[in-house]
DNA sequence: CACCTTGTATTATATTATAATACAGCGTAC
DNA sequence: GTACGCTGTATTATAATATAATACAAGGTG
């Protein structure tokens, strides 16, 4: 029986609210403005079912709707979403002095990730040079095996976990210098557990210098990471070794979640 | 007939797509983890529908759900809506680049928030000195009545529009400088019109000054605001102003949106 | 230990979502 | 200039699905 079957014999399960976050999630980087044919192709509805769901969405305020061209977007009740969950997650709270902190201290772009499945999310994001919007935004998912917060949290998983992610999870070519090789990865994260903290370049976008440090429980689970973006035309990975990296190990460090 | 009850007529209206969304706007900044009875409270739903919406958003990955204590919280799903709405704002895509530099020129904390009704929300920050958490979360909600933001915005409309709101928009006591005379808030918002910008003090957090200057459309309708918070251990108003104000104003007079 | 409050699971019932379909409005092309 | 195809919109009878009640289990507290 799939997923699917499954929860629809399960009465505890509303396949009508599913049917509506279908719709709240048709919505995305290069989707930002869907029309009613839109999101039945996206979401895989029937055209009566994403009008129904659509027009309730608008109505209750989470969608906009252009009236020229009658087409839907997402409104500002997306960014009350994240306040909200901000406030629930605990790690978020406790870093945010110290990576304002570490911000000032090196005027370079700073962020937070945590992992999520085999992603990472941005959660905090202190842009100190312009770049990519999408780098400046926050909620972002990248690969955990692109990205140097998803390496350097790899880092500090058991060997077993670590050959496992290596060789399973997934990735994704963002620029001509993103590793495929897999076997690379693997070297990166190993060189990151030795040193405690990761260095790439050109992974995600080009141009960029990037150092990241893992941000532990007090069991020594890693459940984040600090990650500082530099420009490559300025930067080399020695040279934010040497100076940026202490500092970013520094206060991954320091920040030290007990629940 | 009620706007309930017009709705339950309407075949177009999805009621339980709504009492699921209330399931998912439960959560709040005081309101980061609920029980199944808690729930119950916050939305008025009955217990069963509690416990089947809850339990639909759980498997679809909107909520956590605590192993011990029963209690759901958001999940991250709730920052990836972030991501996608941020891309769906051309303002905030428009005025990123002009943030970064201006937070590297003043060094000091900007935020870039946008008119909702009656309020005003935050949909850039960029912290520059340790604060209230909710005051560099994104997607925070103010009266606009009480923020600087939300004062300058007001002061590009008409006589007619702000005298209006300032009788009739609400206001909140954030702290105990916060002003609740009307006529005081007027006064500010008429000087904010000559000046082109807006100071206050203590509004929204004690110990903070700040500056705001108003985004305008090409047609010169207020689409938003650049807000700059200053320490007020080291500001006062008249120092924000010969320094700070000018930056601020040059900044928001640079972002044209024209769509 | 008794009680109360919490979350969980089940069921028959009818409320509510449904899919089909018809309609209207608009732009395009012939 | 008219016909066509493409949008989005509105209406219905039907049955599928959400429902509320209720019973149960599991902790916690007096």
């Amino acid at each position: 029986m799939t997923d699917a079957k499954a929860r629809q014999q399960d009465t505890l399960f509303v396949t009508s609210l599913e049917k509506g976050m279908r719709i709240l999630e048709a919505f995305s980087e290069d989707k930002t403005e869907l029309g009613l044919g839109d999101l039945v192709k996206v979401t895989g509805l029937e055209k009566s079912a994403a009008q129904r769901y659509a027009n309730t969405l608008y109505e209750l305020g989470y969608l906009e709707k252009n009236s020229e061209t009658r087409r839907f977007s997402p409104s500002v009740k997306y960014l009350e979403m994240a306040y909200s969950y901000l406030w629930a997650d605990y790690l978020a709270q406790l870093a945010m002095p110290r990576l304002i902190d570490l911000s000032r201290q090196t005027s370079q772009t700073i962020n937070m990730a945590e992992p999520i499945g085999t992603d990472i999310i941005y959660v905090v994001r202190m842009p100190n040079h312009r770049t990519n919007f999408g780098a400046s935004a926050i909620g972002r998912r990248v690969p955990a095996l692109v990205a140097s917060s998803g390496r350097v949290i790899l880092s500090r998983q058991s060997d077993q976990a670590i050959r496992d992610a290596v060789s399973n999870w997934p990735t994704r070519q963002y620029t001509q210098r993103t590793t495929m090789d897999r076997g690379a990865i693997l070297d990166n994260i190993l060189v990151a557990r030795e040193k405690g903290y990761c260095t790439t370049q050109g992974q995600v976008l080009p141009d960029e210098v990037n150092v990241a440090a893992p941000i532990c429980s007090i069991e020594g689970i890693p459940v984040g990471a600090i990650h500082c973006s530099l420009p490559s035309i300025r930067w080399t990975i020695e040279r934010a070794e040497a100076e940026i990296a202490p500092l970013v190990v520094e206060a991954a460090q320091s920040i030290v979640p007990s629940r």
